[in-house]
DNA sequence: TTGCGATAGAAAATCGATTATATTGTCTTC
DNA sequence: GAAGACAATATAATCGATTTTCTATCGCAA
């Protein structure tokens, strides 16, 4: 068996890198702010070069926009930006969905189930809203990872920042959260049935009843930092 | 070789990630060959910092592999990665032709003939490869530009410049290309008639095709650089 | 031999300072 | 007053040098 390689292996540009991206998609940036670079600096204790860096890595990702001499914005908050979004998670998720149904094997069983589950601890105690944001994503990674395409996740995981950053700012709305909450399951046992038919028709309303709440960033949710 | 400048607002990084982003597509450098920082200083003749952005905006893109404390490397090329990128092209870009023939209006057909005529021009005079590449690339987009959906286009950019590392590399295949030359006026007589099946039907046959020459890159093509 | 540790050299990453560009504010002119 | 020119300031971009980390090689012991 291979040794794991060392964790350790990590640079001041890729730790800013992820630091700046998280800080992104949970909305700790005014959407459309001009980004200074000297503050970023200042903010984070680094080194001007490892934090153009990481600058210029989610420009590339598409979390910041970057204009040549003026350094980086924030992307606006743009209602048909997020439908966009939405109809390409509908579109993608489900492709994924189905194929990791038609090629998922018994160890994705497990793991689909352990990641359900540990998300659904999560669902019921409402104090780290950190640690749920990092299941949720998980599970749903764990969901359509069989699907047989590294391209094809790598979009839906870009996707999903780009989402996120305007689920995070919407007010909260708890009888949908709970709908959400139970579709997770739900979604768990139509892929143990591979019964993808279902399963997508289920993410299509999951996605969909999301993206409403999603919504919600353009009323009160903007004001609310 | 240095680097030439360009009007408008453009930064030292910003021109060099194009030129580099050319460089890689048109297989300028050995698949899986690590990438010497200073030997690229040298070669295009500019500082660190700059260059240094521009190979952090290129892995993000997917162009490079960056490995912490390692630099960075040209991805290998991979018969299982090109199915995934072939296999998403069609199903991205037959997607998004079905919209763009929903969406398109009388402006979009004019600039489709017009970028299909100097294709097709460029097709016979194989004088110049560079220029054809160009068209070949604008008419494509042109294809499918007015589909809606931002993301969807910049997914497809993204295919079309991972799939052009290999069919650049390929042997040619005269024949194939001549059938090639031919469905691109047809697609876009298809468009015209607004036959959105007929037109996805072709471009699924246009991407298998092409995919298929693409594999070339598999066997002679390798060496001939 | 084979494996381990030390070490010199190479390369990547980062820093501190400089240069270039944009932005702001002020003054002038019409 | 509004528009334009100019200077002052702020900020982005880049450079040259330094620090850190990897990598190849060697000597030595098991």
């Amino acid at each position: 068996m291979a040794i794991p390689k060392r964790k350790g292996r990590m640079t001041t540009s890729s730790r800013i890198y992820d630091t700046l991206r998280q800080d992104l998609v949970n909305g700790r940036f005014e959407a459309g702010e001009k980004v200074a670079i000297s503050s970023l600096k200042a903010r984070y204790d680094v080194g001007l070069s490892p934090l153009r860096e990481a600058l210029n890595r989610l420009a590339a990702y598409g979390l910041l926009i970057q204009e040549n001499q003026r350094g980086f914005r924030v992307p606006r908050l743009d209602r048909d930006e997020l439908d966009d979004i939405a109809g390409m998670r509908r579109e993608l998720e489900g492709m994924a969905l189905e194929r990791a149904i038609a090629r998922g094997d018994a160890e994705w069983e497990s793991e689909l189930l352990a990641a359900a589950h540990r998300l659904k601890r999560a669902d019921q105690a409402p104090e780290s809203g950190d640690e749920w944001e990092r299941l949720h994503g998980r599970f749903h990674r764990t969901l359509v990872a069989p699907c047989g395409s590294a391209w094809l996740l790598r979009f839906i995981e870009q996707l999903h920042d780009q989402f996120d950053r305007y689920r995070r700012l919407a007010p909260e709305a708890p009888e949908v959260r709970r709908v959400l909450d139970a579709q997770h399951g739900e979604l768990v046992a139509l892929a143990l049935e591979r019964d993808a038919q279902g399963a997508r028709a289920l993410m299509d309303d999951h996605i969909q009843r999301s993206y409403e709440v999603a919504l919600g960033s353009f009323s009160r949710g903007r004001l609310t930092r």
